[in-house]
DNA sequence: AAGTGGTCTAGACCACCAA
DNA sequence: TGGTGGTCTAGACCACTTA
């Protein structure tokens, strides 16, 4: 009656599972080492092994360990920085910032980036259907960061957007996606617009981040505008367990991170 | 021996199953619909109901579902855009955009707190221990947007950044923290510096928000530069589920994404 | 071939919400 | 009080890596 049932929620097990090990990494591990199987992990906590694999993924999911199939779980070392908002207002491609052109295609526009594309543009041209007719050149591209790919970049261009584009001829291959881009960094900009949001890796994306598909990743999406709209869109997709986005507007970069509880 | 094996990989039954229930979403279902529940659902499709959870899991990771317990899984909006960069340069609390000042306490720093707020403080301050000894103001604020809680936030300043922020004696509550902030706007900003990356909800965070422990969340780290070096460091924690954060440069924003695969 | 993490099952019980 | 999602178990098999 007068006992005040402070907080008589039971912990999930999982979840002082993770506090657990958690300062277990802090304190008795070293970055890169190698943790016991989960089997044994498991056994050793006196816990069933999907319990124990929920704790390992949320401590992956903070980026405090890194898990591969066939290999074992290792302790993850702390995220790379990487910058995506510092150059202010610039052509992907016009600095060399560890992007690297890998490829690029022509197709016609899904409805999404159809979308993506049509906002901005001001003037109510959702009327006819002649935007998604017309056919869109994609680049992809990948970032490098510390050794590590870190980002697998879709670039969509209007070929409306462009008017040298249809002159490239270039073969399939890094060769045309560079050209692209060349044509691309000709126009004016006007302005551009970020925004992040986290998201699951399609299945091509995860193959290029060496992840799992669905693994958790964070999408940066770019509009690129000029005088005549928006006339490029990118979907970046970066690795969410590894990664941590900096808008430094200085040169100025955070270290690190992680604020216990 | 001629058959090329082209992809005899087997797609895993949730991922599937996840494609499935996307169309699904896309096509059969209006949002705040509510879908049948999980155990039915598993029937349905022939799984173990952990393999159908699995497949829910990540379309709320992307927010396409949002799940309660005691009440069901519904069909979620979109997810709000929320600023994030636009107002360049500014003391937390300058313009009303949606945060609400909680409440304000006073401690000593936790190491990490410590170590956000030392660097870029440029000279190696780090020699003696006076720092850590030094008392710090924590302020936490909330964000609304249309309606709902999307963000929790802790803003450290420490004692020694402000010279007025010792006079102030408003008891605990949401006075104090607009105390503080007062104080702290009356400084000269010289930068700030932003990170964004994944993590998963604080306890305390988390019933802020609205989720269970652990949920994913987006945390924006800002750290606030006068010439004395790191004036002020906040830590944002957003509801991943919900939101999608805009770093427009201009009033631009970008309305709705999702790339289908 | 042995060992790892990834997937899947068929149950059980619990915490929470609404009627 | 009944129905929902959240947690947990003790197994099984599979895909992958390394030796």
């Amino acid at each position: 009656m007068g006992t005040t049932q402070l907080e008589s929620v039971p912990e999930p097990k999982y979840w002082h599972l993770k506090t657990v090990l958690s300062e277990a990494l802090d304190h008795d591990f070293a970055v890169g080492e190698i943790l016991p199987n989960e089997r044994e992990l498991a056994a050793r906590f006196g816990v069933a092994r999907a319990t124990l694999r929920q704790a390992l993924e949320q401590l992956e999911l903070e980026g405090r360990l890194q898990r591969r199939r066939g290999v074992g779980t290792t302790v993850a070392p702390p995220r790379v920085g990487v910058a995506v908002g510092s150059a202010r207002h610039s052509w992907p491609g016009e600095s060399a910032d560890g992007w690297e052109a890998v490829d690029a295609a022509e197709a016609l526009p899904t409805a999404a980036v159809l979308k993506l594309l049509a906002a901005g543009s001001g003037s109510a041209a959702s009327g006819s259907a002649s935007a998604a007719d017309q056919p869109v050149h994609t680049v992809r591209r990948t970032r490098v960061t510390e050794g590590q790919v870190v980002a697998a970049e879709l670039l969509y261009v209007p070929a409306a957007s462009v008017p040298g584009l249809s002159a490239i001829d270039a073969p399939a291959g890094p060769a045309r996606a560079r050209a692209v881009l060349r044509e691309l960094q000709r126009l004016a900009l006007d302005g551009q617009d970020r925004s992040v949001e986290l998201g699951s890796a399609r299945a091509d994306d995860a193959k290029e981040l060496d992840r799992l598909p669905g693994a958790p990743v964070l999408l940066v999406t770019t509009r690129y505008f000029t005088a005549g709209g928006t006339a490029a869109v990118s979907v970046a997709t970066y690795r969410a367990d590894t990664c941590r986005l900096t808008f430094g507007d200085e040169g100025v970069e955070i270290t690190e991170t992680r604020v216990a509880s």
